[in-house]
DNA sequence: GTCTATAATAAGATAGAC
DNA sequence: GTCTATCTTATTATAGAC
């Protein structure tokens, strides 16, 4: 072969690859501040100063620069606490949300698709169902590894995982739209206390409850 | 006045009234099929028989027809558990969840709906603002009245308010997405039982880790 | 109160030049 | 790889007849 498209070394990436994740990164900005309905390919390309026909050079339609946003958000939390095939356990999951208090980018896309993924023919619908259903199993795994058939505060991990689940996306939810009185990561720790049955979350006397 | 609008007993309502309330369900149900954003007033107008120009008679602008659903949608479970004013006791609330597990159209509107809100200027971003802060703080004050400074599971009320949110809108996201494997009302049962401190075989004897 | 007609934008996608 | 130009379709909202 002649090109010179086998000769990359695995981390390495084109020049092509390079301006498809620009892209993706401005699609997340615009996706998170006006979900994907709401997006336009032309706000998306004036942000890396394409027009929308360069654009749909690198992405043939906006639902493949969906799927490049969801692969790109998998990667990224796969970074953080592994999601794809490792374990979870508790603390894994505490320095999630921690971290994440620091990403309301982030943490924005992820609200408003899920958010949006349960109506009918949403693109991102397939992709959601899976990610709920792959996370319970992944922490159900999780917790009976780290705790056996109960947890200490009484329950077992299939019902535990989901509510894990529905703390974390929940609290993202409150925490976006007032974050000066929502503490995400405080709340989740009082969670994870709750199901360690450990009474109260070792806190200080801080302000009035 | 000679004319006929100051007659009307106060559970009654006008042709216009009961005519307004059928566009807002036929609102709600696309809403919850396409969320607002991918909400057009021509489909509303459609389910009802009327032209866009027709449905535009009632409700000057699609916002001012959110706005209306909205409104409904608080009508709808003050009357489940009554929100406004009230106190929401835990059994009240797991009340609400199971009731909710017969009504997929009227969660998937709240959830799509909670979504796209946290978006920069969509207009039920101060709606669902202040709902959630209103609905904490009906709860921490519920809870307190029922168990005072501290829940049995070791939590204060204010730190049980935003849990139990989160818990309810998370299990519906995932509920919406996988009924056949979330059971919404026993998550939530687990959960209060998990805030009751019941269920767990080891009574934890306070603090000490 | 509801319609037809239309204005004014806006969107996703394609064709073809450079 | 990126642009201009264009097609096609949708959308909110208004004007005015019935």
């Amino acid at each position: 072969m002649a090109g010179h498209s086998g000769t990359r070394g695995l981390g390495r990436s084109t020049r092509s690859e390079e301006r498809k994740a620009e892209i993706i990164r401005a699609a997340m900005e615009v996706i998170a501040e006006n979900g994907y309905r709401g997006t336009s390919l032309a706000a998306v390309a004036e942000r890396v100063g394409l027009t929308q026909a360069g654009l749909l050079h690198h992405f043939p339609t906006k639902e493949a620069l969906l799927v490049a946003v969801l692969e790109a958000r998998d990667q990224w939390d796969g970074a953080t606490v592994m999601l794809s095939g490792t374990s979870i356990s508790l603390d894994a999951l505490s320095y999630m949300v921690e971290y994440n208090s620091d990403r309301a980018g982030i943490v924005q896309v992820f609200t408003v698709l899920a958010g949006e993924s349960v109506t009918e023919d949403h693109p991102a619908r397939p992709y959601f169902h899976g990610r709920y259903r792959l996370f319970r199993e992944l922490t159900a795994g999780s917790l009976r590894e780290e705790f056996g058939d109960r947890l200490p505060g009484g329950l077992t991990p299939r019902e535990a995982a989901p509510l894990l689940t529905a703390v974390m996306d929940g609290l993202q939810t409150q925490w976006l739209h007032d974050p000066a009185e929502v503490d995400m990561a405080k709340s989740f720790r009082a969670f994870v206390g709750l199901l360690k049955g450990t009474g109260a979350p070792e806190t200080a006397p801080e302000s009035g409850n």
